[in-house]
DNA sequence: GCCCGCCCGTTACATGGTGTTACAAAGAGA
DNA sequence: TCTCTTTGTAACACCATGTAACGGGCGGGC
């Protein structure tokens, strides 16, 4: 892929021109921008990779503008804002952002999030799958991607926590697909938005999937859902049903 | 495929409207029936893509309904009840039925799961996107490759390791045709997605099919299913019914 | 700031699957 | 029947994986 192109949508200057400095510093070409017009400019002029959008741009509304790119192109967008309430981040997400990240944020943080969006997008075919707001069903589970709610066939609703359920999301991408452990760790750096998780070793994979089977496998000594492939990984062997919200 | 069309068999008045009511919001058309009578005026005025079937419905049994309907129509049927216990859930499938949920339900997930029954009914319907999700019967066994199960006559579930089911399900595959040890590797290979296994000494078929033997064997001394041709390798021997769902 | 609890990676040990080896048993041919 | 070859079987060893226990790190509450 070529360097991203990124647009920087913010109208308070001084923290346009640190955005903008800050991301040609880290080898990607940065196009400023202030409002809705410009962004459509720069959408007629050449290719845009990613869009980084204010939520509060002054007059106009970051939401909106958010949910209007995504009517006319697929272009990735990281929401920044200074609220960072859980009733914001959901407005953003509900318009289609594919990142939310809160103000004052820390420089490489904001980086590996970019990173790891450009890269979901790029492979947004095979391992990983864009994060909307689908709600999962499988086996008599469900998984609610927008508020993280897993309920069992008997309709518990079980505790993951933020890595058992970015593995649970990476195999539901997955489904009768054998994945190495090395996908399932960049499975898991794409569907965290965290920074990237250097994560070398070796066992880390093997307990973390034993530990969502002791959540969420009714026998974990025999798997039924997340079966091993020795030699070569693991397995979701049963068929999942997506239903967009 | 066009608008499915549910036929919703359910005495209690309110639940039936409810029920209605919710999936035609969902983009399906709903037909309500109260019992055998009006499933078969149904059946005779139009097509019916799936039926929601109340177990309980009063004077009649929804478990002999559905029998009914299985002999006659080749309709998918999710059979809805208060009681969940696995007697019940045993009884509802081995009359037929595809799935089945207990009330009280989450209306998304039986949403969900309508989606996955006319789904693979539709998938059954066309050719081309047969996956390997068949099930066999032999000599009295069956196996199901979707969720690797094995079941002996006597109806126990007997648990093979990935090797052995690899290995039955490349006999499984060639009935009645000798196959030699290099074949087998080769079956082996293709059936299991592991990594190319070399696999190159001699003895480790012999092995393999010893223990699938003494587990699929009633008398592994004496082989009735896998026989050995001796200077040439193994035949399984009896007739295979493939079944595809 | 301190303490507590939770998440999660690490380590060490247990378990289990699978190929190898060795030897016994069964066939085939002389 | 004797002998050679092929196959069956049990014991073993190796390695991938399962699992329990530990501990560092981090965030929340006081």
């Amino acid at each position: 892929m070529s360097i991203p192109r990124i647009l920087v949508v913010e109208d308070d200057t001084e923290m346009r021109q640190m955005l903008t400095r800050y991301l040609q510093k880290h080898g990607t070409i940065a196009l400023p921008a202030t409002g809705e017009n410009d962004i459509k400019k720069h959408f007629d002029s050449g290719r845009i990779d990613l869009i980084l959008l204010d939520v509060m741009l002054g007059e106009e509304s970051g939401i909106e503008i958010c949910s209007n790119i995504r009517q006319e192109h697929n272009v990735p967008i990281i929401m920044v804002s200074a609220l960072s309430t859980d009733q914001q981040r959901m407005s953003g997400y509900s318009v289609g952002a594919d990142d939310y990240i809160a103000k004052p944020f820390n420089a490489d943080l904001l980086m590996a999030r970019i990173k790891a969006v450009l890269t979901r997008s790029r492979r947004s075919a095979s391992l990983t799958h864009r994060r909307r707001q689908s709600s999962y069903t499988f086996a008599g589970w469900s998984y609610d991607a927008r508020t993280s709610e897993v309920i069992s066939p008997a309709g518990y609703q079980v505790a993951l926590s933020q890595r058992e359920l970015a593995l649970l999301q990476t195999f539901l991408a997955n489904p009768h697909i054998p994945l190495t452990r090395e996908e399932i760790v960049e499975g898991l750096n794409v569907t965290e938005s965290a920074p990237e998780n250097s994560d070398v070793s070796g066992r880390a994979i093997d307990m973390l999937v034993g530990r969502l089977r002791s959540k969420v496998e009714t026998n974990p000594k025999r798997p039924q859902m997340l079966k091993t492939q020795r030699g070569v990984g693991y397995v979701f062997a049963v068929d999942v049903v997506v239903t967009d919200k």
